[in-house]
Parts: structure tokens; C-alpha cells; sequence
DNA sequence: ACCACAACCTGGCCGC
DNA sequence: TGCGGCCAGGTTGTGG
């Protein structure tokens, strides 16, 4: 569910409620949850630290401790990070529940099990292989042609490829494409530069508003405090089969690109 | 490098 | 109402 502006609309929402915080208890309810190291580890690691900040990268949330170590969460699927009081109704998905010295607690809350949390000393470890930061600002569209260069493969399955570049997923993919009038099944190498010029902007365009919105929610995905994203309203072709394209007014298609349903309209993007 | 596929998981929805 | 099948915003590993 949650892609880069969703990751960054929670990381902004820890903020003021974490930093500054201690961690006083850990309560499992699924090891799996936690990838490394082992759970005795990862609690006896994490209980007793403060919380010096909170960041996002990609679609990582990273917590820097007091010890010098970093909490790392990614939600993956259904992942969500609420802060709740510590007498509130816990949910069934609530798998890890993360005491804080204030009466307060951050909730993992994950219907399918998939996300993960870390705890490292470096946090290369987790997210060294990460692409870059498309909004960062040092990321400029004289980059993306050489970031481009030498991928033969599909431009939409390129785009989520976390090691070319960090945050994008399926929703932001394809309204991306939309953006640029790219087809998303285009070999990156047949791309010209005024169509990676477009699909630069075009990528920074909807993630920026997609932040701008505070996500976007179809089911799952809540901020910290529990509330909907708003982005849904403005997606141009993301779960709009049939629908007339906002361009042309050609019926938005839906096809699996790379093994994943993909939204796209058939005549503006070539 | 690239691609297809399976695995990790549960819940919602659809058709019968 | 029940049941099987399919779908889902993500990532990783395997095998070709």
C-alpha cells in the first residue's frame, strides 16, 4: 500500500509525537515481523532508548536511537504506524506494539504480515541498495538520462525497481506514465530525451502532489493518527478502467505489466 | 541484465 | 450462507 508519500505523510506525523520519546516495553503478537536481529534482540536492543528523529527514505521509516542504533520499519502491503494511548481498543492486526515513556504507543499494524522492522547499527545494512531520492533536490533531470542509460527492460517495472530509484510503486508508476505519455511497456532504451525529460518532471509532479494530498487511500493505508489519504480524488488513471481519460477521453485500459496490474490510456500513451 | 514465477499473508469481492 | 477463486498499493529469492 504505501508508497513514497505515503512513507514521507506518516514520517512527518511521528515527528512531533516520537522525538524526544523513550521506548519502555515492546509487546509481540508475530516474530516474523521482525527481520533482524533475533526478537529477544531486537527488544532488549530497542527498550530503554530514546528517539532522536525520524526520517523517511524510500519507503523505509528510520527511527535514530539515543544508542546510536536505527529502528527501520517498512509496512510493505498493509502496513500502518499509529500512535494510539495506551488504554485504547487494541486491534486484532496490531502485531507489534511499541511502549512509549509519555503513556502513549506506536501500533504496527499489519493485516497481511508482510512488513518487516530492523534494527541496525548501520543503516546500509537495510537500505544500501537504494536508488535515489526522486525529490531530493540534488536528483536534477540532467541525472535521469544517466540513470537511464544501459536499461534495456520495460520502463513501468524500472520505475518500481527500488535500486534504480527509491519510493515509487504501482500507483505512482502508472500515473506517472500517464504524466509523460509514456506506454508503460516502452523499453527504457527506445525512451527520447524530451520523453525522459517529461517522465523526470512527470515523477516528481505526482509524488509531490501525492504528498501534497497526504497520501492516497483505496483500503488500507491511514497516517499516524489514524486518518485517510486524499490523493485518490485526483489519480488520473490508477484504478479507472473504463473510465474516460482525463486527456482525451478514450476508455482507460488495464493490463499486467510485469506482473502487476497496470492503468494506462491506450491512445495518449504511445 | 532481464524475465517469469513463487513465496510471504489475510481479507474483500465475485460468481455459483 | 457457504465456498472456491481471484485480487490487492511490496519485496525477495530462484531458475532460466
Amino acid at each position: 500500500m504505501p508508497e513514497l508519500p505515503e512513507v514521507e505523510t506518516i514520517a512527518r506525523g511521528l515527528r512531533e509525537p516520537l522525538v524526544g520519546r523513550r521506548f519502555t516495553g515492546l509487546r509481540v503478537g508475530w516474530e516474523n515481523l521482525v527481520a533482524r536481529p533475533t526478537v529477544e534482540e531486537f527488544e532488549r536492543g530497542l527498550v530503554g532508548q530514546r528517539i532522536l528523529g525520524v526520517k523517511r527514505r524510500g519507503k523505509y521509516l528510520v527511527f535514530a536511537l539515543s544508542g546510536g542504533e536505527s529502528l527501520i520499519v517498512h509496512l510493505r502491503m498493509t502496513g500502518r504506524l499509529l500512535i494510539k494511548n495506551s488504554g485504547d481498543q487494541p486491534d486484532k492486526h496490531d502485531y507489534l506494539i511499541f511502549e512509549l515513556d509519555d503513556g502513549r504507543e506506536l501500533r504496527f499494524n499489519n493485516v497481511r504480515k508482510l512488513g518487516r522492522v530492523y534494527l541496525v547499527d548501520d543503516e546500509d545494512e537495510v537500505m544500501g541498495r537504494l536508488g535515489p531520492e526522486p525529490l531530493d533536490d540534488d536528483f536534477t533531470s540532467a541525472d535521469f538520462p544517466a540513470l537511464l542509460s544501459g536499461r534495456r527492460g520495460m520502463i513501468k517495472p524500472l520505475l518500481l525497481n527500488q535500486r534504480f530509484m527509491a519510493g515509487i510503486g504501482n500507483i505512482y508508476a502508472d500515473e506517472a506514465l500517464f504524466a509523460a505519455r509514456i506506454h508503460p511497456e516502452r523499453k527504457a532504451d527506445t525512451l527520447t530525451a524530451s520523453e525522459i525529460e517529461r517522465l523526470y518532471h512527470a515523477i516528481r509532479r505526482v509524488l509531490a502532489q501525492g504528498i501534497r494530498n497526504r497520501g492516497t487511500t483505496f483500503s488500507d493505508y491511514l497516517d499516524a493518527e489514524g486518518r485517510e489519504g486524499r490523493n485518490q480524488e485526483y489519480l488520473r488513471v490508477f484504478r479507472r478502467t473504463g473510465q474516460p481519460c482525463p486527456r482525451c477521453g478514450t476508455p482507460i485500459e488495464r493490463t499486467v505489466v510485469g506482473g502487476r496490474g497496470t492503468y494506462f490510456c491506450p491512445k495518449c500513451q504511445k
